[in-house]
DNA sequence: TCACGATACGGGACAGTGTTCCGTTTTGTC
DNA sequence: GACAAAACGGAACACTGTCCCGTATCGTGA
């Protein structure tokens, strides 16, 4: 579990009243500034926007990526949450991989720099990863799995590999000429015609 | 061909003989760094290995775009040679591209932080961006076309964007776990069973 | 209500990086 | 050998992430 969760969602009185409010104040700067100034924007930026100052965040938020997960929490449960649903109403597992993938895409395009952040390595960035891996991977690996059972695709691709791929590819931006939800498509199409 | 390819006794005396000598020891001193600290290693680690001082580095390579373009022209300049050489020796168009796929992989993978800088949108690397554009898109773009030609997959695919997607894959690393190469081969197999 | 200890705060300090400026050195030529 | 142009090196500046420390605030027990 991140750091972050500590005394952020649910209930919880250790805090103290005004550490609870910045905390709250610095969620809400950080939703801004990342999506003017992408999630790699200067903390001072964000410390600024709350009106703290820039030890305050690493008190609430020890790593940068702590901060990104308790910001991003509520879409990426959604997206987790979204993978059986989607089982469930699609017409093959393979389509429903599809759709999730789709959302995946939309999800991390439209965050700023999240694709980056997602395939660096640094590890002021595990925080993020383990969530990730936490709650996401499983439920693409559920998705795969189906498809496998189902026949539409060969055995052998890892979730955690496949999604990575996909940052990898939303990395790209999504500027005219260049598609990253096509592309992604292109890959989960690749899935089902392959002998490896 | 590059300013450093010295030797060359006939039209061109412009540079000073301590000026050549030392883009050459900029060259090989990044060309070491690159390997071990990857194509961001600080300048002053590329400066202090070939032993000048920080603004010789820019003052003979303005960006670091224009260094790195230099240390690969040569690996580059094969890769857009084969394009034509892949196309005529191998079974298919199709064929050809997944086999020259298969070594911008190579190379790309093979420079640290390499993809990354392809990926990126900063301004600082405007100079690779062109180079790329003019040596090996239009290589990918031949053997895109010829696959199309030969009915093998549909029109419309952007080599540019083809390109720079498998940047992206490549840009995930090489660890165990994940392979650049196979989800490459899976994108330009996912290219050939499209209905766009 | 008030004092007091713990908690949290803020801004400055430090370190690392890219980039530029400027006084000094080297080079090539006359 | 002198001299101007070319090139050099390192310091300087700007910007960022991160941490430290003196100060302010909060919650509690009297």
């Amino acid at each position: 579990m991140s750091t972050a969760e500590r005394g952020a969602g649910s209930g919880s009185q250790p805090k103290r009243a005004d550490a609870r409010r910045n905390q709250e104040a610095l969620l809400e700067a950080a939703a801004a500034v990342f999506v003017t100034s992408g999630v790699e924007a200067p903390m001072r930026e964000i410390a600024a926007e709350a009106g703290v100052g820039t030890a305050t965040i690493y008190r609430h938020f020890p790593t940068r990526a702590d901060l990104i997960v308790a910001v991003y929490r509520h879409q990426v449960e959604s997206l987790a949450e979204a993978g059986p649903a989607l089982l469930r109403d699609s017409a093959t597992p393979h389509a429903a991989l599809t759709l999730w993938i789709d959302r995946f895409v939309d999800f991390v395009v439209t965050k700023q720099g999240l694709a980056a952040v997602i395939q660096s390595d640094d590890p002021c960035y595990d925080p993020l990863h383990a969530y990730f891996i936490d709650r996401l991977v499983p439920v693409c690996q559920q998705l795969l799995d189906a498809a496998v059972d189902a026949g539409e695709i060969p055995p052998g691709q890892a979730a955690y590999e496949l999604m990575r791929a996909v940052g990898g590819l939303c990395a790209g931006g999504s500027r005219p000429g260049y598609d990253p939800r096509r592309l992604a498509n292109l890959l989960v199409t690749g899935l089902r015609s392959t002998d490896p």
